[in-house]
DNA sequence: TTTAATCTGTACCAAAAGGTACAGTTATGG
DNA sequence: CCATAACTGTACCTTTTGGTACAGATTAAA
């Protein structure tokens, strides 16, 4: 690992004689997230990722650095830009916790039968499998804070009667978690609609169970 | 696609004039998997399947033609041989059906948490994702082969009573897979084996109620 | 034992991988 | 308007990639 010109730059940065960058960083990060997402890291190449980008070799390496340094940035950038659920606001939890599941679900099933993608964090899981702390750091991150999206549901669930609270909220939000990317290993197998809403009525039905 | 000198050979083996092989098929075949397994399509390189093979270039393209050929083997040859449950035996079903989904899971666990190892079906579907049909064929097999498995167990439940007989056991069968995935991500992202049997326990406490 | 077919490993190959060097250009402070 | 530092894109580099060619060894039938 070489001392980064990246963060000299970051640090200097409107100091004195810094030209702005003539690119969009975050315009060309989140085009190379998309390919990463598609593709895997092993998958993307580095012309696949510069075609993306729509930049040059010498500007690439003067902002990210390497592959796998980009690659961080974008997997942390799909966390805080796709993850499908926004944490509560705090003002207001407007909808019922049956409603907020189910609407969860429903963007998960939209977007893994019509886009055919998956949770980039879960990708990232498999394809790591923990062999690089600094992707598992990130991905545990990013899931503990859809677990803690999903836990806050949950216990406005448990306050307002929809939940029954004899159970644990953290097991069940972990439960549905779980669910979650269950569903999305399935449908990356088989994208059939219908087998997969049953999966998230059935995972529901646990929580919720005043329902057909 | 050239025409396969692979299929040739085993068609004329055992007429005239076929040397035996040196080395083990199936031998190299299981070690090449166990590469594939670890590392992904992408991830593993010739050298790495080559090393772990025993073997040289030579003797590889003449009996497996080319990687992803090796591959697809690899693939099938996981699906006969690692999905953690067995056709049920036609003669008996010895033990309930509670406990044999507790096994189901407790094998999963183990294996995620112990040897950090998930699903190469899995795997393979978040990896190609559709994007090779081959591939999606052995892995809609091999996970419509795990649903059914389950299926027989949870109908043979159903009909001793350990199971409610309100539910569909088709849709009850995709849950538990789906929630088999969902455990190998999650513990892909974070080995933490309570987590996971957490989830186990709640999956299972759906369909078999009366537990603590 | 001869003969022929095919197995094995080594040497080689073109393409693609990720990354660096650098010439030319351009914005910025003085 | 000048000087200069930093940005941009091209050319180049090394290593690795998956795959082929082929010489020599080896087996099995006649």
């Amino acid at each position: 690992m070489k001392s980064s010109p990246f963060n000299l730059y970051q640090l200097e940065r409107n100091n004195c004689f810094m030209r702005q960058r003539e690119f969009d960083t975050q315009k060309a990060l989140h085009n190379a997230m998309e390919v990463f997402w598609s593709k895997g890291y092993k998958g993307a190449s580095m012309k696949d990722l510069l075609t993306a980008m729509r930049i040059g070799k010498g500007s690439f390496y003067a902002a990210f650095g390497s592959k796998r340094e980009l690659y961080l940035q974008a997997l942390s950038h799909f966390r805080d830009t796709k993850m499908l659920i926004k944490q509560p606001k705090r003002k207001a939890m407007p909808i019922s916790a049956h409603e907020s599941l189910r609407e969860l679900f429903n963007q998960l099933i939209g977007r893994t039968i019509n886009q055919r993608k998956v949770c980039m964090l879960g990708k990232a899981a498999l394809e790591f499998r923990g062999s690089d702390s600094a992707v598992a750091e990130i991905v545990d991150a990013g899931i503990t804070q859809l677990e803690d999206s999903i836990l806050k549901i949950i216990l406005n669930g448990q306050g307002n009667g929809e939940i029954p609270k004899e159970r644990d909220p953290h097991a069940l939000a972990r439960y549905i978690t779980a669910s979650f990317y269950g569903i999305q290993v399935l449908g990356g197998a088989k994208p059939c609609r219908e087998h997969l809403e049953e999966i998230a009525d059935t995972t529901l039905s646990l929580i919720i169970p005043n329902r057909h």
